[in-house]
RNA sequence: GCGCCUCUAGCUCAAUUUGGCAGAGCAACGGACUCUUAAUCCGCAGGUUCUGGGUUCAAGUCCCAGGGGGCGUACCA
């Protein structure tokens, strides 16, 4: 508005004819408000005049005098409004909770001590017409909350913290990897072929190139086309999208980091993951330890390794590797109660990982690598410098989630067309996961990859522990759910 | 996909061991009140008990089918 600390009458007007003000200039927030004024006496005026702007969030009305609560995002500041100093005070008191109002007067403490902004001039911004929630209890309903996020934030504070602090994650994380040299890039989200990860696509059509595309399921082919190109170290954060079924931990569209760096190794990878979860954690809530939604997590570095053998064996109890025959693995399998997909076809590794997912995985707490997946299941991986059947991979175990998953990236071409061809293969076979040859990033290998180290994290599932809530629809805005039926 | 649980006023929740007139608080509406803070007090109104069948003299309650949601599981980094 015009006016921001203008007289009584300037500053008052309804949304009569003319509706609400197309702009209204505020000059302070409640946050501010109480950090300023905290040694305010009880039952002081103050000359200072400030406008402020926000939802009405309690009322109070007793005759000719009424107080109000404000909620401006910042936090809430109490609304003193006596007949004498408020214009139009019928109106006044006969707003809804959940209307939108600016108002403009003195800063003032009253009697009980209560720092508050007396009700000079008002104006309506914006009608909440329909019905406010609970007052006192907000709204519980899961399905209301998430499809109607608009009334879950303003009623939910810890809701709105949340994505505060998913905000400060994301600007936090830019901040920490363009300090080490790293650079943002946006690469494309249709892919003429689905590659990077193993999961099933969803599928789109482009009408003037008369082509199917399919939505990303990972940015890492892309990514590394660019280390060839040159650019030694590159990290996107973004979209990726995967045709799978939704739980607490997984949303079909959600957020991935991934960044690669040249002359690197997973090692450094390892490193770089710890300093990067360990640094959020301090400089967003203060501690190192994380609150869970039972019990707490220590995230200080060094994380605890182990091999996926190890900890496979351990599950067990007796010593098994990739190189133990299918067989005898597929026994273990069926003693432990583990179901194995296809008896006759199953691979040493395919029943490795099956043990350690099934048996360790569930068991593990973290943070914690696990290391020395093998190669068959890790196409992009290159393999393991001290044994050709593992890759040099780590994935990232904190409070019992995967976090992350990073290797040493494959960058021979002959190993990758084979890796291709044998993914290809297991698709002929019906395995919809599996991945396509994709030609032209063999071409770009061809080109030559440097040694190149390359991290992939989960940033909902990162939210989800800075912010110690255990479920993925708590830390995205607009989580999917099934169409609503109208 | 399968299993278990759940759905009552705008919101949060009640409604006796197979069943007996669907209720309260807050919000809304009318009134009182110049230091309250989940304000208080008086009054008024508010319902396809998710939907459709069935059992019964009688169904929010019991049975069947469908729908929404939650959790687990499967798939899935």
């Amino acid at each position: 508005m015009g006016e921001p600390d203008g007289g009584a009458a300037a500053a008052h007007r309804h949304s009569g004819e003319s509706g609400p003000p197309y702009r209204y200039e505020r000059d302070a927030v409640a946050a501010e408000l109480h950090e300023q004024w905290s040694d305010l006496e009880p039952g002081t005026e103050t000359d200072t005049r400030v406008t402020i702007a926000g939802r009405l969030m309690l009322r109070r009305v007793q005759g000719k005098l009424a107080f109000g609560t404000l909620d401006d995002g910042t936090g809430r500041i109490q609304l003193f409004a006596p007949a004498a100093h408020t214009p139009d005070h019928g109106a006044f008191c006969d707003l809804n909770l959940g209307d939108w109002i600016g108002v403009s007067g003195i800063v003032m403490t009253t009697r009980r001590g209560e720092l508050s902004v007396r009700v000079d001039g008002w104006d309506l911004l914006a009608q909440a017409r329909r019905p406010f929630p609970d007052k006192w209890h907000g709204i519980t309903d899961p399905d209301t909350r998430f499809r109607q996020r608009y009334v879950d934030l303003w009623v939910t504070p810890a809701a709105r913290r949340t994505f505060a602090l998913r905000s400060q994650m994301m600007s936090q994380t830019r901040r920490f990897l363009e300090d080490r040299g790293y650079i943002e890039v946006e690469t494309p989200m249709f892919h003429p072929i689905a590659g990077g990860a193993l999961a099933r696509p969803f599928t789109t059509h482009h009408n003037a190139l008369g082509a199917d595309l399919y939505l990303r399921i990972a940015p890492e082919l892309y990514l590394k086309r660019l280390i060839v190109g040159g650019l030694d170290r590159v990290f996107e954060i973004g979209r990726v999208f995967r045709n799978e079924g939704l739980s607490t931990r997984h949303n079909p569209e959600f957020t991935m980091l991934e960044l690669y760096a040249a002359y690197a190794d997973y090692g450094d990878m390892m490193e770089l993951t710890s300093s990067l979860v360990e640094h959020l954690a301090v400089t967003l809530t203060g501690s190192a330890v994380l609150d869970l939604g039972d019990g707490q997590i220590d995230v200080t570095r060094p994380w605890r390794q182990a091999t996926m053998a190890e900890l496979a064996s351990e599950a067990v109890g007796c010593e098994v590797s990739v190189h133990t025959p299918p067989g005898e693995l597929a026994g273990l399998a069926e003693s432990h109660d583990v179901a194995v997909p296809d008896g006759s076809r199953t691979s040493s590794a395919k029943l490795l990982g099956e043990l350690y997912e099934k048996l360790a995985e569930p068991t593990l707490e973290g943070p914690i690598f696990v290391t020395e997946h093998p190669a068959e299941t890790s196409p992009l991986a290159r393999r393991h410098r001290r044994d050709p059947l593992l890759a040099e991979r780590f994935e990232a175990v904190v409070a019992g989630r995967e976090l992350a998953n990073a290797f040493s990236e494959l960058i021979d071409p002959d190993d990758q067309r084979q890796r291709f061809e044998a993914q290809a293969a297991a698709r002929a076979e019906g395995d919809d996961e599996a991945m396509a040859v994709d030609e032209d990033y063999l071409r770009a290998l061809s080109y030559g990859l440097p040694p190149t180290g390359g991290l992939g994290i989960g940033m909902d599932r990162l939210a989800m522990l800075l912010a110690g809530v255990e479920a993925i629809r708590e830390v995205v805005l607009f989580p999917t759910l099934r169409p609503e039926q109208t």
